[in-house]
DNA sequence: ACCATGACTAGAA
DNA sequence: CTTCTAGCCATGG
């Protein structure tokens, strides 16, 4: 097993090649994992992130996402909320009320920006996949 | 090179 | 309960 890499187990981040250029790493496996979350669940960016084992770098995750719509094939970053199911990115999308609208459309129910029974809904890509 | 910001989160006050 | 702080790391001024 396990040979815990400590502190950095995806050190690899460094090699990240963002926007413009062909992803390699950390933004790849993002959309890798964002892909499997099947239609009318949810995860979060920490979820992921953790999955990566950067739990700490959500933020990552986020950022990743900005260029989701630029991934291919496409991206369900509508899937994709913060800690306590808050569509927290829906101003990044165009218009901001299709991540709802979306969302909505999969059999997720959303109020006030947030997503009903998201404890239910939540899927834990850590679990799901093993990791 | 330094500082500020960001689709986040966990823990402390 | 709410609010703040610190950590993460890439991007842009």
């Amino acid at each position: 097993m396990p040979a815990p890499d400590n502190k950095r187990p995806a050190s690899r981040l460094k090699t990240i090649k963002p926007s413009g250029t062909k992803e390699d790493s950390f933004f790849e496996q993002v959309y890798e994992v964002a892909r499997q979350i099947p239609r009318g669940r949810v995860t979060s960016y920490g979820a992921i992130a953790a999955c990566l084992g950067t739990r700490l770098s959500a933020r990552m995750v986020g950022w990743a996402m900005n260029g989701a719509g630029s991934a291919k094939p496409k991206v369900p970053a509508h899937r994709v909320v913060n800690r306590i199911g808050m569509l927290s990115g829906k101003h990044h999308f165009s218009p901001p009320g299709s991540m709802e609208k979306l969302l909505k459309k999969e059999g997720i129910k959303v109020k006030n920006d947030q997503v009903v029974d998201f404890n239910t809904l939540f899927w834990d890509p850590v679990k799901e996949l093993g990791f």
